[in-house]
DNA sequence: GTGTTGACCCCAA
DNA sequence: TTTGGGGCCAACA
Protein backbone atom coordinates (compact mmCIF):
# COMPACT_ATOMS: atom_id res chain seq x y z
CA UNK A 1 0.00 0.00 0.00
CA UNK A 2 3.00 2.43 0.69
CA UNK A 3 4.24 1.97 -2.79
CA UNK A 4 1.14 2.26 -4.77
CA UNK A 5 0.69 4.78 -7.14
CA UNK A 6 -2.59 6.92 -6.35
CA UNK A 7 -3.81 4.50 -9.51
CA UNK A 8 -3.77 1.72 -7.58
CA UNK A 9 -5.48 3.17 -5.10
CA UNK A 10 -8.50 4.27 -7.00
CA UNK A 11 -8.38 0.43 -8.47
CA UNK A 12 -8.76 -0.57 -4.92
CA UNK A 13 -11.65 1.19 -4.23
CA UNK A 14 -13.22 0.97 -7.47
CA UNK A 15 -13.31 -2.88 -7.20
CA UNK A 16 -15.25 -2.31 -3.90
CA UNK A 17 -18.13 -0.83 -5.88
CA UNK A 18 -20.73 -3.65 -5.65
CA UNK A 19 -22.46 -5.30 -8.40
CA UNK A 20 -25.36 -3.17 -9.02
CA UNK A 21 -24.33 -0.12 -8.03
CA UNK A 22 -22.51 2.80 -8.89
CA UNK A 23 -20.37 5.64 -7.92
CA UNK A 24 -18.90 8.87 -8.67
CA UNK A 25 -15.17 10.34 -8.88
CA UNK A 26 -15.59 12.67 -6.51
CA UNK A 27 -16.91 10.27 -4.53
CA UNK A 28 -13.99 7.74 -5.21
CA UNK A 29 -11.55 10.94 -4.98
CA UNK A 30 -12.86 11.87 -1.54
CA UNK A 31 -12.37 8.54 -0.08
CA UNK A 32 -8.70 8.89 -0.56
CA UNK A 33 -8.44 12.52 0.61
CA UNK A 34 -8.60 13.85 -2.77
CA UNK A 35 -11.77 15.55 -3.34
CA UNK A 36 -10.72 18.70 -5.31
CA UNK A 37 -8.60 15.89 -7.38
CA UNK A 38 -11.82 14.34 -8.77
CA UNK A 39 -9.92 14.34 -12.13
CA UNK A 40 -7.02 11.96 -11.23
CA UNK A 41 -10.15 9.55 -10.59
CA UNK A 42 -11.35 9.70 -14.19
CA UNK A 43 -7.40 9.34 -15.33
CA UNK A 44 -7.17 6.56 -13.53
CA UNK A 45 -9.82 5.05 -15.20
CA UNK A 46 -8.40 5.45 -18.20
CA UNK A 47 -5.94 3.50 -17.23
CA UNK A 48 -8.00 0.67 -15.73
CA UNK A 49 -9.25 -0.60 -19.63
CA UNK A 50 -6.32 -3.51 -18.71
CA UNK A 51 -8.82 -6.36 -17.84
CA UNK A 52 -6.15 -7.83 -15.30
CA UNK A 53 -7.10 -4.47 -13.01
CA UNK A 54 -10.29 -6.07 -12.88
CA UNK A 55 -11.36 -2.74 -12.48
CA UNK A 56 -15.08 -1.96 -12.85
CA UNK A 57 -14.84 1.43 -14.48
CA UNK A 58 -18.39 1.45 -16.06
CA UNK A 59 -19.88 1.53 -12.56
CA UNK A 60 -18.22 4.93 -11.90
CA UNK A 61 -19.79 7.83 -13.40
CA UNK A 62 -19.48 12.00 -12.83
CA UNK A 63 -21.60 13.60 -10.08
CA UNK A 64 -24.82 13.68 -12.14
CA UNK A 65 -24.91 10.15 -13.12
CA UNK A 66 -23.86 11.10 -16.80
CA UNK A 67 -21.89 8.55 -18.40
CA UNK A 68 -18.56 10.61 -19.31
CA UNK A 69 -16.03 7.56 -19.63
CA UNK A 70 -18.60 5.84 -22.37
CA UNK A 71 -16.88 7.65 -25.31
CA UNK A 72 -13.37 5.59 -24.40
CA UNK A 73 -14.85 2.25 -24.44
CA UNK A 74 -14.48 0.16 -27.72
CA UNK A 75 -17.84 0.95 -28.34
CA UNK A 76 -19.53 4.30 -27.25
CA UNK A 77 -22.42 1.91 -26.29
CA UNK A 78 -20.53 -1.32 -24.26
CA UNK A 79 -20.69 1.39 -20.95
CA UNK A 80 -24.62 1.30 -20.92
CA UNK A 81 -24.51 -2.04 -22.11
CA UNK A 82 -22.49 -3.42 -19.65
CA UNK A 83 -24.62 -1.32 -16.88
CA UNK A 84 -28.03 -2.44 -17.70
CA UNK A 85 -26.61 -5.77 -17.68
CA UNK A 86 -26.44 -5.35 -14.06
CA UNK A 87 -29.98 -4.07 -13.91
CA UNK A 88 -28.84 -0.43 -13.93
CA UNK A 89 -31.28 1.44 -15.98
CA UNK A 90 -29.86 4.16 -18.53
CA UNK A 91 -31.64 6.96 -20.79
CA UNK A 92 -29.94 9.80 -22.57
CA UNK A 93 -25.92 8.22 -21.16
CA UNK A 94 -27.40 9.20 -17.75
CA UNK A 95 -28.26 6.80 -15.14
CA UNK A 96 -31.69 6.16 -13.56
CA UNK A 97 -32.31 6.26 -10.82
CA UNK A 98 -29.00 7.33 -9.86
CA UNK A 99 -29.62 9.04 -6.04
CA UNK A 100 -30.99 5.14 -5.45
CA UNK A 101 -28.30 3.05 -7.18
CA UNK A 102 -25.15 5.72 -5.96
CA UNK A 103 -23.15 3.94 -3.45
CA UNK A 104 -20.37 5.75 -1.11
CA UNK A 105 -17.20 4.17 -0.66
CA UNK A 106 -17.05 6.16 2.55
CA UNK A 107 -19.81 3.72 3.96
CA UNK A 108 -17.84 0.72 3.35
CA UNK A 109 -15.08 1.90 4.82
C1' DG B 1 13.15 20.08 -13.89
C1' DT B 2 9.24 22.37 -16.57
C1' DG B 3 5.01 22.25 -19.03
C1' DT B 4 0.83 20.10 -20.74
C1' DT B 5 -3.09 17.19 -20.14
C1' DG B 6 -7.20 15.25 -18.19
C1' DA B 7 -13.60 9.43 -17.99
C1' DC B 8 -14.21 16.27 -12.86
C1' DC B 9 -16.22 19.49 -9.39
C1' DC B 10 -17.52 23.92 -7.33
C1' DC B 11 -18.71 28.70 -7.27
C1' DA B 12 -20.06 33.21 -9.10
C1' DA B 13 -22.61 36.27 -12.43
C1' DT C 1 -32.75 29.24 -14.05
C1' DT C 2 -28.42 28.41 -17.28
C1' DT C 3 -23.69 29.38 -18.59
C1' DG C 4 -18.82 30.24 -17.92
C1' DG C 5 -14.50 30.05 -15.79
C1' DG C 6 -11.09 28.63 -12.20
C1' DG C 7 -8.96 25.09 -9.40
C1' DC C 8 -6.92 21.00 -8.11
C1' DC C 9 -3.05 17.26 -8.27
C1' DA C 10 -0.77 13.15 -10.37
C1' DA C 11 1.23 10.94 -14.44
C1' DC C 12 3.55 11.58 -18.88
C1' DA C 13 6.75 13.69 -22.73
Amino acid sequence: MTKSTFYEQVYEIARLIPKGRITTYGAIAKALGLAKSSRMVGTAMLHAHDPRLSVPAHRVVNRIGLLTGKHHYDTPTQMQELLEAEGIAIKDHQVQNFKELFWDPLIDL
